[in-house]
DNA sequence: GCGGTAAGTTACCACGGGTAACCTACTTGC
DNA sequence: GCAAGTAGGTTACCCGTGGTAACTTACCGC
């Protein structure tokens, strides 16, 4: 079949697209113990020197996906909360946001939470994802309680951002639980009793 | 150096008892991946096939593992929250126990919590033991709240869950943060928020 | 002592990550 | 146009490690 393409020649970017589209694919539907590069390979229609060229290896392959779905987790959530008004719409907005990318982008999702944590060089990589989420509500936290010691705030960001993990998992076990459920379930005990204790 | 034991044999339970130590040890210390069962096997003093009659694979020798480490978890948090009075307590002294056992069984924690996630199989036995979390505190939350909705109610769960285990992973990259202090943070929006739901 | 069996060993396979050496489609300079 | 250079690709291989088949030996009951 094919016809007659004998060796289609391609340019550097646009083969790390294709390359990493492929990977996201591939370990999301096998997993990425069991996904091999020959396999991510083939999805692309090339060889394994190939990807071996643009990516070095197959944790660099993960790591590439995971920095792109970081980013783009990112930007959504960072977009929605910007055009939210006030503090707590802005926790309530970003959270949703960040429940409705996994939604949409489920082969992301998967690779984020529960693949890539396989690589202990992937292990890093994530910890930076909730550095970034962390920062931005430790941020959004000082506002409702200025007062609060620095170590406190961080300790209340990482419960939320363990909060979002959690229930994202959970959501992906059980359907019926709709992002906006989810975000509820968060802000009333996060938010509510961040508001008593000012 | 070892004088002169030719070939040592040993009862099966014991043997057993041996392997899963070695292997607690040797996965945490070089990583799941990076783990190869002959480490574990001359770790024990013994050949390959010896790890494989007993565990039958890799991933069934890091299950047996999980099984333990969960098993010891759920007794020392169950005894914790059976001396407290009352529900805020029990979750509180419940959560302490938690953050404690990780401080003193380290390379536990490290296995259930940072290499586990690796393997598919083992998914589906985290799942299990964040299953039995999530049923017990839903059984206290519901003491507090006696009119919520049961999703909810399983919701609050799993914040609370997800805001542990991102807690005790914080606590691993900065030890300045106590368990006292780890369990207040969460107390703080926990239970505050659900006090003032009602 | 003398089998029978559980406990162990040696020697091997196969698969997948990673690489060295070679090849060829396209570009660039003249 | 055409020679030369190079980015993009391929074939063929190595080696570590999960997993197993076939054989061996220490211990127990009698």
């Amino acid at each position: 079949m094919e016809t007659s393409t004998p060796r289609r020649r391609v340019g550097r970017a646009e083969r790390e697209r294709q390359i990493l589209d492929a990977a996201v694919a591939v370990f999301s539907e096998r997993g990425y113990q069991n996904a091999s590069m020959d396999a991510v390979a083939e999805r692309v229609g090339v060889t394994k020197p190939v990807v071996y060229t643009h990516f070095g290896s197959k944790e660099g392959l993960l790591l590439a996906c995971v920095a792109r779905a970081r980013t783009d987790l990112l930007e959504v959530t960072a977009a929605a909360a910007a055009a939210a008004q006030g503090s707590e719409d802005m926790l309530r907005q970003g959270t949703k946001a960040f429940f409705d990318y996994l939604d949409t982008q489920r082969p992301a999702w998967t690779l984020l939470y529960s693949e890539a944590a396989i690589s202990a060089g992937a292990g890093p990589a994530l910890e930076e994802i909730r550095a970034q989420q962390t920062d931005f509500i430790a941020a959004l936290l000082a506002t409702q309680a200025p007062d609060a010691d620095p170590q406190r705030l961080a300790g209340w960001s990482q419960v939320i951002v363990g909060a979002c993990e959690r229930l994202a998992l959970w959501r992906g076990q059980d359907p019926r639980v709709s992002s906006e459920q989810a975000t509820e379930y968060l802000m009333d005990l996060a938010w509510t009793g961040l508001a008593h204790l000012r």
